[in-house]
DNA sequence: GAATAACTAAACTAAACGGTTTAGTAAAGT
DNA sequence: ACTTTACTAAACCGTTTAGTTTAGTTATTC
């Protein structure tokens, strides 16, 4: 079986074993401070093989990037779909339920606030990256947070959409990326709620 | 002349030509793809000198750290000073002028951007330096500005702080750390215009 | 059962790294 | 003159790194 021979003469399975193990070691450690045998036995795979799936270091780099940019769960993220087909239910609700999934796809995985960092980090040497984070993952929740709120007769709907994910994005990194949760704490509901009701009074 | 042999032997002009070589190159490579021999370099001094100043990397990269995020512009910066004296003239007047000079500081020069990338990316291996940060950027901007707000008679003004700077932040970092100016474009004074109307609206 | 293709473990290369040592210099104090 | 102090340039050490090579294994295909 499997008698296809594609234009990669590699196992994907492989490939998608290798990948899982960079995933890991580079969101730990950084770009430079991954090595290339701790990838190889992070995947529980030889050297040589890694080299096999991928030219060097950096392919497999942008690879792996270029995986979890697309494929995030942000991308099919709680923001567009939960406001495309414009709920029914009244706004404060729905924006409380995204802001906390937000959060909680923060708080609760380690990994994801892990991933941001390292396409921060490494933004200044692959500033390709970054922007394919912007694209994927910024726009189109900006693009449906925007919809929604000029849906809801929000004055400068652009504007609100920012602030919104403004509000939460400097929460998450003051209070959980960079550890200031005590420096300067404020209650998660308290925030949330206090957001949604000075942007929601814009249209009374 | 200098006869006095302070605790550290060596000449303080040396140990200020280290750290403003070392800043120049942490900030550009970050710190695992820094070396110590770019370091002497950058500083035109030997790298033996290097050691003699500072015990090894990692101190030299705490003390560099501490001596930014301690007397970085930020922490004598627009917003507690603008700040502490409340004003007299017309909110929206104050807050745009802060917004401005905090968009400009980050904008004119991308050493300022560049030292919160690497204080992000480091955040994971360095937790002290980010709480650092917290602590001598982030708090003393929001508590001024939570007190001004309140002084505005603005509800729940903590919040309205993070709002504020969240969405200056936000706006930061996509646009220009993350080089996405083009992808999710949006008018510098339409948004700070905006972001203050929404603000102070809640006072009324 | 021979050939092929993807793999493995392990040794290897060349270069770079953090950090030290050596030998020597320039300036100051005694 | 002699010593001390801060430095320099350069070689050096042991380790680690990206990437390669070698030799051998497993499984599939013919």
């Amino acid at each position: 079986m499997e008698s296809s021979k594609p234009s990669q003469p590699n196992r994907p399975e492989k490939t998608a074993a290798i990948l899982e193990g960079a995933m890991r070691v580079f969101l730990e450690q950084g770009y430079a401070g991954t090595t290339m045998d701790k990838v190889a036995s992070a995947a529980g795979v030889s050297k040589p093989t890694v080299y096999n799936h991928f030219q060097d270091k950096e392919a497999l780099f942008n690879a792996l990037m270029e995986k979890l940019v697309i494929e995030n769960e942000w991308a099919k993220c709680p923001v567009p779909l939960a406001l495309q087909n414009f709920s029914l239910e009244p706004a404060h609700i729905v924006l409380k339920r995204i802001a906390n999934e937000v959060i909680d796809k923060c708080t609760n995985s380690s990994e994801q606030m892990t991933f941001i960092r390292l396409v921060i980090g490494e933004s200044g040497r692959f500033p390709e990256l970054s922007k394919s984070f912007v694209t994927n993952m910024d726009k189109p929740i900006i693009d449906a947070l925007t919809n929604y709120f000029a849906s809801q007769n929000i004055p400068a709907p652009e504007v609100a959409a920012r602030m919104f994910m403004g509000t939460l994005v400097f929460f998450l990194m003051t209070s959980e990326m960079m550890g200031g949760k005590d420096i300067i704490p404020i209650e998660r509901d308290y925030l949330v709620d206090n957001l949604i009701n000075m942007i929601m009074k814009q249209s009374a």
